[in-house]
DNA sequence: ACTTAAACCGACTGGCCGGTCGGTAGCGTT
DNA sequence: AACGCTACCGACCGGCCAGTCGGTTTAAGT
């Protein structure tokens, strides 16, 4: 078990710093040898402790990426509190880290899916499960929201989810050069005006 | 000037071969000789011609990139009819055309910003500048709604610009791979509700 | 027929990158 | 002290790719 320890370290510290330089310079664009410079490490470690490149960034996704979209994107969305607040500050939080650089992993996926689109099927399989895992707790936290009343009945969870998905995705993109901060405020602005359109009406009676 | 019409053929028959190869398979993922190949073309032909691959795709985004969002993404919303409505139809057409995986250019300009970003910096300024003019003709179309009295007086227009790009490039992105035609059809709804809670409320007095 | 230049050919180079493999250092076990 | 195993080393291989260059084709001009 101790040995074991060893090897787990190891591992670890080589997906990290793996991830961090696939998110910034890209999958195709990294090769094993900067991953292992940064670390100090040689190709034999690496492919003692991993089969292949691809097999390295499938436990990446498996170990790290998932898990973290899981505490970003999904737990704090988890409670049974008005589900458009829970949202709109899950959001709030998200592109605040993304606006410091750090890795944001709406924008992580975005990435991932479009470099490995029609180029390496089995990669693209785990990606889109995380998506999926995604669109499917918003699906229920929306749903969770109608009956609570706190959304209205008539509208499509299914489609809001996508919604969403999609304007965080992509203003990520948007916010890559253009004074992000600023994006980020008027984006959260105009998910705000959204969301007061699917709410329930409460006339002031 | 005969001459300068071949010259110009072959230069044109590259471009949009390699424009398809880059959409389809990435900048760094395809060569020079996958371009070629496609047109039984040699490296003499493609250094004759272009400076390097990244002349070449400079040129292919002046060429054939900045004039297809023109004409796929501005032109259908410069009217003076109804500036939500014009929007909508043109979100829809760019849509379809996506659905059957077409080249899509707001999708074109999120991969190849996710590809470029931190890696090259000359090649970022234009697609930037893509977006900018997008954005920019976005806005004036806001404002024109707002002025013709369809959009509500008090809404941001550059916040709605941005709105309405991120939720676009995003859905692209979810379009890839799972029902892309339902997808389009569950967003087109959303935005439609979206775009309820931004325009002129006529109480039917 | 001869000249000239534009357009194009394709073998080659140098560098990078994923992956291999024969070795070895360190450490617990006996 | 000898063994054996985990973890790691680093030289090397084969393939790919951007870019080069000496040469050939084509066609217009004279």
């Amino acid at each position: 078990m101790d040995k074991n320890l060893k090897r787990m370290a190891t591992m670890q510290r080589m997906q990290v710093t793996g991830l961090e330089l696939f998110y910034r310079k890209g999958y195709y664009n990294t090769s094993v040898d900067d991953i292992l410079k940064e670390l100090s490490l040689s190709k034999g470690a690496f492919y003692y402790h991993f089969e292949s490149k691809e097999d390295f960034f499938t436990q990446i996704i498996e170990n790290l990426l998932v898990r973290r979209v899981y505490s970003m994107l999904i737990e704090p969305i988890e409670g049974h509190d008005n589900a458009l607040e829970l949202i709109t500050n899950c959001f709030e939080n998200a592109l605040e880290t993304a606006v410091h650089n750090e890795l944001d992993f709406g924008f992580v996926l975005n990435n991932f899916i479009n470099e490995f689109n029609g180029r390496n099927e089995n990669i693209m399989k785990h990606l889109n499960d995380i998506l999926k895992i995604w669109e499917v707790n918003l699906v229920s936290a929306i749903q969770k929201g109608k009956f609570n009343g706190h959304i209205d009945r008539h509208v499509d969870a299914e489609g809001v989810a996508l919604y969403l998905m999609s304007s965080y995705i992509g203003v990520r993109t948007l916010m890559v050069e253009n004074s992000p901060s600023a994006r980020k405020y008027r984006f959260m602005a105009q998910l705000k005006h959204y969301f007061k359109s699917i709410e329930v009406k409460q006339s002031a009676f």
